[in-house]
DNA sequence: TCATTTTGTTACCAGTCAGTATTTTATACC
DNA sequence: GGTATAAAATACTGACTGGTAACAAAATGA
């Protein structure tokens, strides 16, 4: 993706790593909230200053697409794999399970689950992406339950998609607990409980 | 509450009204977000200048803090009183169904949850009032489902304690998401299935 | 009438925000 | 050397934030 063999070219050479710049920045949003790091703290915290960011980033929306782009690739492709993986029903659960409430990735939260439930405070694109990513997830999670309904085992009178929006956010939830500090073992409990309707004989 | 029988004393009548202000506040807290609201803005729509505001409440912490507690006292105290006078647990689930994924109060979410999940904006005495509220809240909860233990009916291998979490923190998703607009039908349906771990036979 | 008290009004404070114009610096090309 | 080019650094803009000082207005009490 990145051009490491860089030919020189005219001009003063750069010192400024977008991507680094980039990590800075999703490392500050996540372990706090996106609402709450400002430019001039990435720019502080990445020791660089507030133009070369623009230059590389054009605006703060730019920046968080493309905070929130890495992140899929790093993190939710991680979601997206159990969910494409997994071997039956109660495996994906379970393994959906140990993600969301033992996972040392999601101590401080998902920086995903931050952007959607402040949606409104983000730019467009960052916006736009962050429903495209929720509508990706929606029909992950509805592939899944389509398949064990295929197989057999379903509840009654329950539709797949409102299984899927169901499973979704119990996810967020139990992951939006780990950020506030919940005790994982009861995290854990919980979502174990929540996710007991789909496979209760 | 009031002084509406207010004695003639000295200085310059008041125009401003606190308990109007404080509404005004609550209503725009609650139709959005505490965070997206700021004090200038609630001076221009309740037609006051800052330094009246101020006399009134002190600091913005002290205005938050007492639209919480008026918000306590006429939202909160509805479902504090289903919680007490529900008959059985069936019953007492039933009402908070109702309650969260059809009464029209709770159509743009609610406050308590809002601010809850901004605690960390909020200034320290707000901030103890969300902590105390969601301590008498989870209490409420756990009585609830003693109850209905002490009756027999109980899933086995869950604590009270993680169960009162459980159902209040289910409460506060589909009260949530009824702000985000989802289809109050599909909140309805969710909120059953995610409950029907209490009562499956 | 005149001082006292309490309110409302105006204009301001310092700080922060996202974003940018301007200048300086470091390179490549000739 | 000199020139073109691109990046970095500094310093700024205008808007907004929570909060307040200074003053004007409206009442009471004497």
């Amino acid at each position: 993706m990145n051009d490491d063999n860089p030919k020189p070219v005219r001009g003063r050479p750069r010192t400024m790593n977008a991507d680094t710049v980039r990590d800075v920045a999703m490392d500050a949003y996540w372990r706090t909230d996106p609402a709450d790091v400002s430019i001039n703290a990435i720019c502080q915290m990445a020791g660089i200053a507030k133009p070369s960011l623009y230059r590389a980033f054009g605006s703060e929306d730019g920046l968080t697409r493309a905070v929130l782009d890495s992140y899929a690739d790093r993190v939710l492709s991680v979601v997206f794999a159990i969910l494409q993986n997994g071997e039956g029903l109660q495996d994906t659960l379970d393994a959906l399970i140990d993600f969301a409430s033992a996972d040392p990735r999601m101590e401080t939260g998902c920086l995903f689950y931050k952007m959607r439930a402040g949606k409104h405070r983000l730019g467009p694109e960052t916006r736009a992406r962050v429903e495209e990513i929720d509508a990706m997830a929606q029909a992950a999670y509805a592939a899944v339950l389509q398949g064990a309904r295929d197989a057999g085992n379903w509840p009654g009178g329950l539709s797949v998609e409102a299984g899927a929006t169901y499973l979704g956010e119990q996810i967020a939830l139990a992951i939006t607990q780990r950020a506030s500090g919940e005790d994982p073992a009861r995290i854990r409990e919980m979502l174990t409980l929540a996710l007991s309707v789909f496979t209760r004989q």
